[in-house]
DNA sequence: AGGACATGACTGACCAGTCAGTATTTTCTG
DNA sequence: CAGAAAATACTGACTGGTCAGTCATGTCCT
């Protein structure tokens, strides 16, 4: 009884509504991030946004910097591992693939915070070299062999045309990606329509690529 | 003689090798713009990079904004004046001027300020609507309606099968602009290859076009 | 002389990051 | 169970450095 009642978990056991804190903070950082660019953004506004003070964010990030990291990290990555494995998992023509995917991307860049964070990292990428590098490797080099492999299998198939796979993949993903960041920075207008595009393209694409 | 002399012209009648002064320094912004942003640009070194003192600067610009608008005004307005205007001169089918549209918009992006003015505008366009308002009904609305006049073009003489003359323009023009975006941000690197993508991108494109 | 062109040195505002201290929640003790 | 002690969560106020923009003072022409 006297004896030191050791807990057989050092971890903090119970971090009951803090744990919400660092998304919260991470989804105001999103949007003045777009808005405003990282360096014209003010951590006191994300803080304000947020709902708490300045020094709260450095309870959860070391640095501005590491915030927009985390964005990365947290946001985007989980996101591009989960269309990835759905991507597997797909049976049926690759075509169909195709559709599926310029719809569900076309939305996801359209109308999301995922919109927002590409326009982030294309506006910001040449002053974070080292999460450039990261970037690189972990998402444009992994989606676009995602549907470089799609494509090389309608191929197999006799569904579409020889082509150069990596190219087309490319092709494919370039006006999804240029529509999510248009609708994030020029836009939106009246002058680019996203849904009416990216149907167009898809179709399109699809048509110029059968046999 | 105690009168006023009044000069029958009174903007600066001799800026002799000085009106070299502002192109040097718009030069010398673009580059920096597009690798830091606009914010952590620092006007100093603006300067420095255009041989001149900052206080130089404020010579022949107003402000630091003032500047990046120079930027539209003096070197992205006058470019698509000309490409429109051998757009407009073009005889021969659609799908060549297609063709020649992609290389030279291709590289023109990809390639020189162009592509560095572009990503600088996505990269801002949030924090500057007044500039955006401006650049959206000049740049993207005409050079767009100019493509799709082609389009039509090659519809009515039976080039091109029946559709959306401006989502069809919309998504020609995406991943010529996207690629230029990513030579500017996150590339160049060995994920894209901008020659094949564009290449790819435009042969696939007239195919799926053509009747 | 006088006007155009140029600059170094300065300043006032702004903001990332810090820190000493407060509030709140959990755990310990009798 | 009270209520003290410890741990955790948070904040207001401050600071040191940075930078856009200014201005008094040149210099070099004609």
């Amino acid at each position: 009884m006297g004896l030191k009642l050791v807990e057989t978990s050092s971890e903090p056991k119970t971090i009951k509504r803090n744990n919400e804190r660092p998304k919260q903070i991470l989804s105001a950082a999103v949007e003045l991030f777009r808005d405003r660019g990282f360096e014209a953004t003010r951590l006191e506004d994300v803080a304000d946004k947020a709902g708490v003070s300045k020094a709260t964010i450095y309870l959860y990030f070391e640095s501005k910097e590491d915030l927009f990291f985390a964005l990365i990290r947290e946001k985007v990555i989980p996101m591009l591992e989960q269309t990835i494995a759905q991507a597997e998992a797909f049976e049926g023509p690759a075509s169909e693939f195709l559709r599926l995917k310029a719809q569900s991307v076309g939305r996801l860049f359209s109308h999301s915070e995922q919109g927002a964070i590409l326009k982030l990292v294309v506006a910001e990428a040449r002053r974070f070299p080292d999460l450039t590098e990261y970037y690189r490797t972990e998402v444009p080099e992994r989606g676009l062999e995602n549907i470089a492999k799609m494509i090389r299998r309608g191929i197999n198939e006799g569904e579409f045309r020889e082509c150069d796979a990596k190219a087309a993949a490319t092709a494919f993903m370039f006006p999804l990606l240029m529509t999510g960041i248009w609708m994030n920075s020029v836009g939106p207008d009246e002058i680019i329509d996203p849904d009416a595009t990216i149907n167009f393209h898809c179709e399109n694409f699809i048509r110029g690529l059968s046999i």
